[in-house]
DNA sequence: AGAAAAAACTTGCAGTTGCAAATAATGGCA
DNA sequence: TGCCATTATTTGCAACTGCAAGTTTTTTCT
């Protein structure tokens, strides 16, 4: 067990790293991560319904459910209900955008720092090799609608 | 912004991804992650301060040291002082390196069959790209002990 | 040697998390 | 139509988290 070798234990170490150099900068703009992750994921699928919300930044539901409270009062968010009155969708309000409009140069900026040192051929493998390693697990949310009924 | 191809996405979705996976395997001998994260460090490193344990786990050190309590109590480890008195020496006990050793099988069965679909020269390259990756960031604590000192 | 500064941890506090139970809305069927 | 099972989301609760402040031990300086 080389903790060194131990895929899991790379990958984690790796994303808590992306966590801790983004987060000053979220901070600046009085968001967190989980926030990021719920703006940008809006930002750039439009509005959804909570639950999908939930599978695309990989939260909890009960605890996205308190998120999108303390983003809707910060006015970052809107919820409405959809066709359907049980649904809830999440959509993003101006302030939203706009804050996820400053961040995204930061994100792109904090991406291109962690891959400096690559060549970009590097970091296609790099990208396929993780989507592929993903995919291996799951009944996939992403681009394949029709494994979802399971 | 494709969320799809952003590198620190990409990776917390997976980091997040194996942790769904392992889980209810810890669970079913009464640790979660961080406790695993803590076991595995310290069987395959032996035992540490509590500040270098910190580091290599990546939990923020107050989180730990209460989380070291609380397997304190349940006899996975012992807490002693070190020769500086101020220092906190963490080291394995034998329930806990019994647990380790019990989980170290399925953390493997974990590890390939996420890699059943690579071959052995994608994981090399793999592992390589997120340890580069990770150590663009860090004034990194691997395999330089004597940096250590701080 | 004695006092102040530094180092290594731990703890108070306020906020976040996830499970399981509760609530709200819809769909099926007698 | 009215009732029950199902689906979608929220909330109660107990536990975990991180920051900033507190404690204990060591080091530095005079």
């Amino acid at each position: 067990m080389e903790l060194g070798t131990y895929l899991p234990y790379l990958v984690n170490r790796l994303g808590q790293r992306f966590v801790a150099e983004f987060s000053p900068i979220l901070a600046a703009e009085g968001v967190d991560v989980q926030m990021w992750r719920v703006l940008s994921a809006l930002y750039q699928r439009g509005e959804q319904p909570i639950t999908v919300l939930s599978e695309l930044t990989s939260i909890n539901l009960s605890t996205l459910s308190r998120l999108v409270g303390r983003m809707d009062a910060k006015d970052l968010v809107e919820r409405q209900r959809g066709g359907d009155a049980r649904q809830v969708i999440v959509g993003l309000q101006p302030a939203g955008r706009e804050i996820t409009e400053r961040l995204i140069p930061a994100a792109r900026t904090l991406e291109e720092r962690a891959a400096a040192a690559f060549t970009e051929a590097e970091l296609v493998t790099l990208r396929q090799l993780l989507s592929k390693l993903y995919a291996g697990f799951s009944p996939e949310i992403d681009d394949e609608p029709d494994r979802l009924a399971g």
